[in-house]
DNA sequence: CTCATTAATGCAAACGATTGCAGCTCCGTC
DNA sequence: GACGGAGCTGCAATCGTTTGCATTAATGAG
């Protein structure tokens, strides 16, 4: 068995309780016992159970962070910055995916009820009704969703999706399609409105399509729909399936940028690394991080839950070389503001 | 506060032993009493505290997954397996990463005890004799590193290695170098030798250049160095490395694979996407991750830990665009067992 | 009808820590 | 020389569950 608390203290002879306030309380005990229980405690190789600890403390000094997909590239920056955070403030941060089911999700924070202090659900896939419910469980805080009486870091997509369909619009695009995210995702379906709104204003037309799985392979199959739809600008859900987008159309003999621009959405480390360099919105997901661990210590920490907090963070639009203007035989076919039957 | 067994018990008129054993032992109770309970349970929203209920039974169903870095492509596949295998058997992996630091990677053992059930290390950064010391902390198994008396699951990389150079060797490049890795991993080391007898046995030369970070930036400032060593082929510690090295070598006008070819290890999804597509040593990441579960929870599950199990798994070259013959100007230069000075 | 058996439940002691309260010693003060 | 206070330490209850044992009631055998 491992050592506990009371080997410790019969082997340097105080009471238990004063091992106990060695680690957790030393200016409690006189500097002379402590040393001597340090030492008895360092020599029996003692450790404290933190799991004992938080059932009479209530406090586990752990947080618990659920992301859709660890495979994605889009979650490491955001957990490492969050985890380097928690650290610092002497929180350890433990991390599960959810493969993009619901079920494993609510499963997963059922299972980090009282094991942490606190969750940080990273773009959920589970519904409202369920969100608010699993809330009296264990406190947490959403990143990229929504849901009133919670609180949440989000990052403007929508913005970033605005931006994206004014870039392709200014480059003459008229016909634009938008490879859409998963049904749950609350980005997804910002990035849907910001987008038909930004192309209504421009006066393009925006077919959507989807969704496919958020990945390469998800691009990769949505190609040959995407060359079918005659389109010339595409913006997809995510990075990757950009990448297997550009993947895919190369493969039917489509050429980006120079048959059809495609943006993508997260700046993540492969955009820089894909040829053609893929132009996208960039998401703050290191602050992203920080934030939600700062509101997630700050929840815990108080007694009574105060407003929900909100944090919004601005994305912005990264412009590279999958971008350039329209095909030529494109553009005067069509008016500005053209309906089309 | 929380509702507790106790709460159910008072709700539904029984003792508290009986609310548990609904829970933990339903056969043992009568099916009537143990409907109502569920009720009761069901209805005030009782769940079981995982962190009291490991106290006593000593389990909390749950595994530890410690990586140097979440962000390296190559873990997530093996995170996943691992996650999906342990779900299957009723275990949760918690992941942490440890940013490539040996003494955050000691914190987080340390933070695990008692929190889970046992933990898997994958390439662990730190030395031999603190995980020696730590293995009393709590069970677990090693990745890609061997230690004796600690089980462990391996995949063979040395003999990729091997055939890597073998591989580059078949080409014609004789001016070889290989891009290291950190100096705590044991992969690097087994890398550095199977490449260097290898390469003896082939008659090339080969020099070691590095480490560098293992990472995209430090394949990237690694090229000037690979430029200026005027080799032809090169083996890198990792695909991110090696990617970073092409990007790097793009830029300094050295094409691949025409002026050099590369080839990476690890066989992750960047290495399909990538132009040139990457030749690459695979590694079984998800088999890995799968038999390490196993191990773990048959070695946590019986009361002597038994003999240390050794797991080795096969890697294979795949053969993509990265790699082809070595230029013609260097060939005639030097006999094949050429010597330098 | 009695007795042994079984099924269902209650009782209470753990598990490993924390913490409010009380007690003791020692010191300085008046 | 009694008193008040400070500084340490011990006592025991508590956190939420599990589990070996005792108890009770119901069942079946002889």
């Amino acid at each position: 068995m491992a050592v506990t608390i009371r080997d410790v203290a019969r082997a340097s002879g105080v009471h238990v309780s004063t091992v106990s306030r060695t680690f957790s309380a030393p200016h409690l005990v006189n500097a002379e016992t402590r040393n001597r229980v340090l030492a008895v405690a360092e020599q029996l190789g003692y450790r404290p159970n933190r799991a004992a600890r938080g059932l009479t403390t209530g406090r586990t000094h752990n947080l618990g962070l659920i992301v859709a997909d660890i495979a994605n590239p889009f979650f490491p920056p955001l957990i490492k910055a969050a985890q380097a955070h928690a650290r610092a403030r002497d929180y350890h941060v433990f991390v599960a995916d959810t493969d993009e089911d619901p079920r494993v999700e609510e499963e997963l924070i059922r299972a980090f009820t009282k094991q942490v202090d606190g969750v940080l659900l990273c773009a959920p896939r589970l519904g409202d009704r369920t969100l608010a419910k699993l809330r009296r469980q264990v406190p947490f805080v959403l990143v990229n969703r929504r849901l009133d009486g919670l609180p949440a870091v989000l990052m403007d997509v929508g913005h970033g999706a605005r931006l994206a369909v004014e870039h392709l619009a200014g480059l003459g695009h008229r016909r634009l399609a938008l490879l859409s995210g998963p049904e749950g995702s609350w980005n997804s379906r910002r990035i849907r409105e910001s987008a038909a709104d930004a192309a209504a204003a421009a006066g393009a037309e925006l077919t959507v399509i989807g969704p496919n799985s958020p990945t390469e392979q998800g691009g990769q199959i949505a190609a040959p729909e995407v060359a079918r739809a005659a389109v010339t600008g595409v913006l997809a859900y995510n990075d990757l399936v950009a990448i297997g987008l550009v993947e895919g159309l190369a493969e039917l003999g489509v050429r980006v940028p120079d048959d059809v621009s495609v943006v993508g959405v997260d700046d993540i480390m492969q955009a820089r690394l894909n040829r053609p360099k893929l132009t996208t919105v960039a998401m703050p997901t290191v602050a992203a991080g920080r934030t939600a661990v700062d509101m997630l210590l700050q929840l815990v920490g108080t007694e009574e839950p105060g407003p929900a907090a909100l944090t919004v963070l601005e994305t912005t639009l990264v412009v590279r070389e999958s971008t350039a203007a329209a095909p030529v035989e494109e553009r005067p076919a069509r008016l500005p503001s053209g309906e089309v039957t």
